[in-house]
DNA sequence: TGTACATCAGTGAACGCGCGTTCACTGATGTAC
DNA sequence: TGTACATCAGTGAACGCGCGTTCACTGATGTAC
């Protein structure tokens, strides 16, 4: 082997890690295959050793995206319990830190109008990743039974996507903030996290 | 004059609707000049007779997109006292029907996540047309003061189409209607106008 | 131990193709004289 | 009244350009004998 055993795995990793950023960043159409293999310091000849496709790329790249947004709330969360780790999950969220974020916001907020235009390994991709996190603000809620808290946490989830996503749109941060503390509030009183 | 006084802006007109229509559909990259032109019943060597750019193309169907849909809801609403209206406007925005549209439907949902990879001139508009529906649900909220009605307001659209965005997402058709009728629900508790 | 060959991740030029944009032209009709 | 010219919305070919994709090749290193 002229490489080391995980040389090829490791480099798709890079391509991978490369796109989840920049497919948030320019959406799936904005983004080129050359300018993908540049980022990962490679030339895009070798793109298809690692992948079918682009649409291939664009599947891994929201799944890497929705694995990375998991990873930074695990870490955010980690230690305190369900109400606790919700209010958490939500001021991080609902945040202008998160409305400014160009290329490492969820997911959800930044590909959901694109998703409808996408082959359908990028919608499965999708879906599979707001599923999952829909079951882990599930588990955070305080109450009910737990066909009761999805269906509260899928709602729940949808006023945050939709909060950041409508603050995007908002040119005056005075007004987007107003809107996202407005949204946080909101969230956390139909969650039953307030006191 | 070969052509009527108002056969350019008629044209015009049309070419606009065409765009309003697939701009949704597709997205303001998915979308070819020659394509719109077709639509119309043109060929594309006359587009730069209308319009500066494709970019200009894309604000001015943007604008379209939400003049539509402010004639389709005061259709809808003719008559209503507050309340009704807004419960009416709720029903037709968070439904299956819209969720399902895949060229009329509200260019906040269609269009939120391309919003911050276009130019100047199409967020401009975006956010005035976001803004004007903004300022439409808060005349018909029945309780609390004008800035107070229009901070519940912004709050209550971000709801809106975050819960139409998210139930895209989910290929399950019954999922998506229990998503949307628990947005309904929690839309209409917040607003004040159930009973 | 030394030489010839096999392996394969990555290179870089080239391919069709569709895009936004430009531009010389068309052709129907109005105006000038 | 008739002819020459002006107007201008729309036509269609052409332009660069960047894209996704293909492919012959490179070059470092392992293996066979």
């Amino acid at each position: 082997m002229r490489y080391s055993d995980t040389h090829k795995e490791e480099t798709r990793q890079k391509v991978v890690s490369a796109a989840a950023a920049a497919v948030r960043a320019k959406g799936p159409e904005g983004v080129g295959v050359a300018e993908i293999m540049a980022g990962a310091g490679l030339t895009h000849g070798g793109f298809y050793a690692h992948f079918a496709s682009k649409e291939a790329l664009v599947a891994a790249a929201v799944e890497e995206a929705f694995r990375e947004s998991r990873e930074r709330f695990i870490r955010l969360t980690a230690g305190l319990d369900g109400p606790q780790a919700f209010c958490a999950f939500v001021d991080s969220y609902v945040s202008m830190t998160h409305r400014a974020r160009p290329d490492g916001g969820c997911p959800i907020v930044m590909l959901s109008s694109d998703l409808p235009r996408q082959g359908e390994a990028v919608r499965a991709v999708f879906q599979g990743g707001v599923q999952r996190l829909i079951a882990r603000l599930a588990a955070w809620l305080p109450t009910g039974g737990e066909d009761e808290r999805l269906r509260l946490a899928a709602s729940l989830l949808a006023e945050m996507a939709g909060a950041v996503s409508l603050s995007r749109a908002m040119s005056d941060d005075e007004a987007a903030e107003r809107l996202l503390a407005d949204a946080r509030h909101s969230i956390k009183t139909r969650a039953g996290v307030l006191p």
